[in-house]
DNA sequence: CTTGTTAAAATCGTGCACGATTCAATCGTG
DNA sequence: CACGATTGAATCGTGCACGATTTTAACAAG
């Protein structure tokens, strides 16, 4: 534990791509997050579904795509996936019967409160780091996040 | 287009997750190497393993694992998909055939170096950002990761 | 009312990531 | 040499992410 005798990640071209250090901290997330979501029997992707419900419960699957930046093809099983637990229910608008509205049912909003009650907590020790690090670390990534997302929408209005 | 009006994805819990930063601009380096990489007929993922091959050609699938932070279970397959391309071979080592070297093929060599002429560039143009910013994000993301990594390990070795 | 269009969600096929297990080769010790 | 333990890779099942397509509902003329 003192020495990690493993010479091989260092000083390689992938550790000069950003997109490299993006995709391996999203790895090394996961595996954090793992061991302390099973406890509450859901994913990574789930935990950010319910916490993104909790904000604005009842929203349309559409809606939640656009806060997760996800379509309805990867949406649809993993919120039929929470509906099987009993975490959310899935019902079609009167109004539009084309919208399914997607709203957190008792143990749902029970799960996701504590799992928020113990998991940033755990989640943030391990990453070592101050809160005013990981603040300022944040908002490079979600600008980083937004440039790339506009950008691609940017060079097809361009010119191709 | 001059403006987002989809006052949609600010101001959420999620948005202080650093974590949830993390998710999405993986999400998003994902879509924006999508179109890049068609072209080749590669993968995000087996573009980094052809990367990490070109660095240290002939390395075993443990080592290449090392470099990736991925296990056999993962890499296995994706390994046999490039080699179905004609991009790498695999081969028993012949001192210990319990292990597998997997070498660039001229092909893969030929994509690699094609990639890495006109990707890196073309990558560095949709963050929009300056080559500085994006140097001191990735350490700071690479410290993050191994801060991760690590994290896990030492809450094993310490209380448990 | 009918027909063409748009929009939201769901479905399908492929590839990735991972826990758990299996299989074969190597090594350690007797 | 034998045999239990370890190691490296592969296999299997589940869930995610995505391109492409389909289905159903709403809407807009005519």
């Amino acid at each position: 534990m003192t020495d990690t005798p493993r010479p091989a990640d260092q000083g390689d071209a992938l550790d000069q791509f950003l997109c490299f250090s993006v995709y391996a901290a999203g790895l090394a997330f996961n595996r954090v997050y793992k061991p302390l979501l099973d406890r509450f029997g859901i994913t990574y992707p789930q935990y950010l579904a319910l916490v993104a419900l909790r904000d604005s419960n009842g929203r349309t699957v559409s809606e939640l795509g656009g806060k997760l930046h996800l379509e309805s093809n990867t949406l649809t099983p993993l919120i039929k996936r929470l509906e099987a637990g009993g975490l959310v229910t899935r019902n079609r608008d009167k109004q539009d019967e084309r919208v399914v509205r997607v709203a957190l049912t008792d143990a749902g909003r029970t799960v996701v409160d504590e799992a928020l009650g113990c998991v940033p907590a755990a989640i943030l020790e391990a990453t070592g780091m101050q809160p005013q690090d990981l603040k300022a670390l944040n908002v490079s990534l979600a600008s980083l996040g937004s440039a790339l997302r506009n950008g691609a929408a940017a060079s097809d209005a361009d010119g191709r």
